[in-house]
DNA sequence: CGCGAGGTTGATTTGTGTCAATGCACGTGG
DNA sequence: CCACGTGCATTGACACAAATCAACCTCGCG
């Protein structure tokens, strides 16, 4: 089973052998869209609903002097903007980091989707994780210094892509280049140079062209205070209290 | 119409007149809940959703070294956790920034609640609002210089509370003390008071007391670099493309 | 072969953190 | 009613992390 989405979702609820075979479907026809396009920009208004099924994409927003602020990541399997119909406009962009291919889900499938308990389980799950993960950033970027935040950040990704099969015990491809992790971070691309010169120095990580390698998973995670807590890869099936099973699908 | 909650609601759906009555009765009955108590804590299982009604609340993570992340300010009329009950526990707290008034909403209430179409798509916006304003944040925290970011903040809490009537068309009450815009800001206290100083000696604000005095808003917004555009309190209603109506309740 | 994007390194400046002392208002108890 | 304590705000001197500016390097590719 070397479908992301599924195989992401899947951490998030119990799908049947028919659920499977829907989500398949859905996900099965990805477009490719290449390096450094947007899937949507701000101002436009919302239609489909994106999912990644290879590559990295990005949310982000740029002010008005230039300045880009990368505010998530979106590694395959990632939905990237599942609700946001509701508002009559996109507040942010969300643009491909790398060549990747996408599905571009219409509204009335995603209320077929989101009409199937399991899988509208699974959606919110989702959902609720995205959240978290940006308020960890937010942590990270209010608490946390250069090598520390850096260090976190390798330690999510790496964890987000184990869940869907797309990163080694030690290894994993980095999105984009430096300049993109400056934006991310909230630093200078000059420093984010210098960060990962550090890490590498006290033998946490190593570069090998796009590939990022682990030296030592162990002290990355506590150099960067590392807590994978808030992704909820644990927790989400069927632990939670909550409306109920019939309330839960609303 | 001084229900703050109902107030905020209206900005993202249209009511009718049952539906207020429910509201009203729904959000009837707050208790206090004195300054700098939990409504819930990091680890602890979501019950009741929380509703604000009175005083400041927020929402916050605290690090292994006792260092603390503000993420969310509640402010009269927002709702604290309304999804939650899917994840097993809390990956953050939430606690009272003053003496505030709450009401526990118990999930068999919120299951009627999201039953409710129009209900269901005003917390739906309020959501979509709440993500906007953390990522707004983010951007704050990553590309914004603390004068900047301090000016942002101040121009989102106007314009927040004037949506619920709480601020005068110049001024509102701060929330908590020095050392809370500090976390919030991801900065010391030291350099928020000297921050403070900067937007006072540059005419922009004045302080008296808990009181905010903006002194000239456009140029705060200016510094700030404020677009409302992600409150959405423009284009809330019906303006989405979507789901669909009857799709829009699941 | 030469060009350009991305990466690397150095010198210097700037913003923010740190540490520490002082001030101020308020509430409490003697 | 005053003395004191306590929490918060303010100010100064200094240290340090990150930004800035600028040069140079390296590789893949046309």
């Amino acid at each position: 089973m070397d479908n992301p989405f599924l195989r992401k979702l899947a951490y998030g609820t119990d799908l049947t052998e028919g659920d499977r075979a829907f989500l398949l479907k859905v996900s099965s026809g990805a477009r490719p869209a290449p390096s450094r396009t947007d899937l949507i920009s701000e101002g436009d208004k919302p239609e489909d609903v994106h999912l990644v099924m290879s590559g990295y994409a990005c949310r982000y927003k740029i002010l008005p002097d230039g300045r880009r602020q990368i505010m998530a990541i979106f590694v395959p399997g990632d939905v990237c903007d599942l609700h946001v119909q509701i508002l009559g406009h996109m507040d942010h962009s969300i643009g491909t980091l790398s060549d990747a291919t996408v599905v571009d889900i219409p509204p009335a499938v995603i209320g077929e989707l989101i009409a199937n308990p399991r899988i509208n389980r699974g959606l919110w799950w989702m959902t609720l994780v995205d959240e978290g993960t940006l308020r960890e950033w937010l942590v990270s970027m209010g608490q946390r210094g250069a090598a520390e935040q850096m260090a976190h950040i390798f330690c999510e990704l790496h964890l987000r892509l184990q869940a869907v099969g797309l990163a080694g015990d030690d290894s994993f491809d980095l999105p984009g280049t430096q300049e993109d992790l400056a934006d991310l971070m909230g630093i200078t691309p000059v420093h984010v140079n210098r960060t990962l010169a550090v890490l590498r120095e006290k033998g946490l990580i190593e570069i090998a062209g796009r590939r990022l390698l682990l030296r030592d998973v162990e002290r990355l995670r506590e150099v960067g205070g590392f807590d994978p807590n808030y992704l909820h890869l644990q927790d989400g099936k069927g632990h939670g209290r909550g409306v109920g099973e019939a309330r839960m699908i609303a």
